[in-house]
DNA sequence: TGTTTGATTGAGATAAATTTCTAATAAGGA
DNA sequence: TCCTTATTAGAAATTTATCTCAATCAAACA
């Protein structure tokens, strides 16, 4: 959360820490993540799907595997938007954090930021004594376009 | 989110208006979540264990159903704690809107409340003319048990 | 640098959660 | 009361995520 930038190294770091290993899955996985534009966030399909892309051959078991490890650390940020799946972005501290507003219907997301928040967040994780990895507002809504329609979504 | 509580009256004027029907189903689900205890949730599959204890033998695909449908509709909110699968409850005003603060090793889950965010939440729904659901904090965090241990968690 | 240890991977099997399909039923408007 | 069509039950199918296990290879250390 308090981490700006992970470098191979920082992350290779922060593994061997924990006896855990650097794989070259993982830095690749982390340098997606890195180069997806402000605002992308990933599944594990679309995930593994840009993989192959760059003719990188990982399994869908190790990019399952990679995204739950990177999230734990609080290098990831999981979604829960209303796709129903999770997405991953890069778990990016202030004044990058930003939260989701998020149209029950079409599922359109839209991002904003809010420090309080953010305040309320670390303040309360840190008076029960827990260690913050991600604190993120869903507001969940229903957009102008899709009031309109009275049709029952997806 | 701003109504207080639904009578099965107030559910079927809300149904109807939508073209949609008011059922024995529905009812019941309904009665089951405003009878819940504060600070429980359930999931699918407790729904429905509850309803055959009370000899009510609703359908698993009409527990989805209707879950779903509650929740589209504000009356319910869904809750993406880390169980690996969603849970619900009534969706409360002020002053008994909560947030959850969760443990990603042992999925321990603690509420908290706080006015400041439900009115970050209504502000920016209201700025984009969205039609607010619901809105909810996540805070993603280890708790102080969890990290003393070094285990890699579930 | 070579060796050892055990964390990690790939591939498929498996599990869990959720949705879809279809015929039968029943809610609500006319 | 009749008619239209939303809704249901039950099963099957789909989606999402995890597990198993032999093979591999990263990291520690001799």
């Amino acid at each position: 959360m308090m981490e700006t930038l992970y470098s191979p190294q920082n992350l290779k770091a922060e593994l061997n820490a924990k006896g855990w290993r650097l794989t070259p899955q993982r830095e690749i996985i982390l340098k997606i993540f890195q180069d997806l534009p402000q605002g992308n966030h990933l599944s594990a399909e679309d995930l593994h799907a840009q993989l192959l892309d760059l003719d990188q051959d990982i399994s869908l078991s190790t990019v399952y595997r990679t995204l739950k490890l990177l999230a734990r650390m609080g290098i990831l940020r999981q979604l829960e938007l209303a796709e129903g799946h999770k997405h991953y972005e890069i778990n990016q501290p202030y004044p990058h954090h930003h939260h989701h507003l998020v149209c029950v219907k079409c599922n359109k997301t839209t991002e904003f930021k809010s420090t309080s928040i953010l305040n309320v967040g670390s303040k309360q994780a840190q008076e029960y004594g827990y260690k913050l990895l991600d604190c993120q507002l869903t507001i969940h809504a229903i957009c102008p376009e899709c009031q309109r329609s009275l049709l029952p979504g997806r």
